[in-house]
DNA sequence: TAGATTGTTAATCGATTAACAATC
DNA sequence: TAGATTGTTAATCGATTAACAATC
């Protein structure tokens, strides 16, 4: 269970060194791959950049470049073969793998009951439930027992997650994240609206709803101007 | 109720055509905004772009450099005045205004309580929402009618709203959205995981946490390496 | 005046676009 | 062979970093 976030990329130039993907060419990955269920589900078993490119608003250019940074997939003329291309960019983004992640503040997830779900059909296991205050002792959500948060460190060490939700209240968030990242987690969710600050060599990710309606209302109306 | 969204930015440079600026930057003024909250609520009268950027972890440098595009708000030798940035980036932000937006999609606003709550702290408040199937006469969401899409373009023109939540199924998201963009929405905040292609002067933000926890685990073992 | 910290200008870095050679 | 489409190399563009002049 330990290692499932540690596939290897086979990066084209087989240079160790060289795995300096940007950040934008993982997230259009995922665009790509949306693109392809599309075009399967249609029935199409080859497809062009251009094609990709339609569906998806990205200039072709950008994701033959985006694609040849973890291989040579396509046919020069003939384009790329769909299911192929699916199956390789699922490995690259471990979309299909199981993933062990852990889970810190139980409230959130108590609220939002299909998250769970939608976390599974993914490929995303929780495999351990903490919350920061004092959980009854059989507090249970979604069928996982709740720990107290000082548990996190042994659990860590014995179910060898990478990765972790941090949903707990914005104060205590960096607080939380300090005693994750100490326990060997590299990549934390933050799901709270604070800024969590981390060193080098762990990754975090905000998914901030309001920050994004935030960000939406100030460029709703940059709009005016010609770009 | 029909401008909320369209407060004017005063740029450094006074320049109409110089609204230019990066998404990262607003990203980022977010970030100030916390640190400034955190330094406020310890009675701090003056920071420097030192101490914003020893709370959220960016340097000095870009911090001025993002400031300095919407104006000059400190003073050299002795800081930023923390309040008056306080309210500044509010105000660039918009963060304290009153912002109507529409919701499309009604089950995943019945399924998370607090979001409802959560978008009225932050000044958004939710004035129409609709569902694409027929929804129940009197079917009711956190005290709002829940309205058959049919009726979304009307609404636009009679409320102005100027961005919308879109929590639709994924297959039903790129033709809501088109509706949406016909009825003259100019924001569009994407729940679903499908990838919305927008014409120029539409702009979608997207809040994916199954993405998000994608790229975390792609970047879980980018780690090993130096970088 | 000397020290500190700003806002800005110049240099570097990285990502996107455009052009093209390779090849099916 | 001619046409199509890839993967890559070169050119452009934009964002970050570093240096510095301005000024409190």
């Amino acid at each position: 269970m330990a290692d499932h976030f540690a596939g290897r990329i086979d990066n084209a130039s087989s240079d160790p060194q060289k795995v300096k993907v940007p950040e934008k060419s993982i997230t259009r990955l995922r665009s790509y791959l949306f693109a392809l269920d599309d075009y399967l589900a249609q029935g199409a078993a080859r497809v062009s950049s251009d094609d990709i490119s339609r569906k998806v608003g990205i200039k072709a250019h950008l994701i033959r470049r985006d694609l040849s940074q973890f291989g040579e997939f396509g046919r020069p003329s003939i384009g790329y073969d769909a299911a192929y291309l699916r199956t390789r960019l699922g490995q690259i983004l471990h979309i299909d793998d199981s993933k062990d992640i852990l889970w810190v503040g139980s409230s959130r997830l108590s609220q939002d009951s299909l998250l769970i779900k939608r976390f599974q059909d993914h490929g995303f296991n929780i495999v351990a439930l903490f919350d920061t205050g004092t959980p009854a002792r059989d507090a249970c959500v979604g069928g996982l027992p709740v720990k107290p948060f000082t548990h996190v460190i042994s659990t860590v060490s014995e179910l060898g997650a990478q990765a972790a939700v941090l949903a707990v209240s914005q104060p205590e968030a960096q607080a939380a994240a300090d005693v994750l990242i100490s326990a060997g987690i590299k990549g934390i969710l933050n799901l709270t609206s604070a800024v969590i600050v981390a060193p080098h060599g762990v990754c975090v990710r905000n998914v901030d709803i309001v920050a994004e309606l935030l960000a939406l209302s100030y460029y709703c109306h940059g709009m005016h101007d010609s770009d």
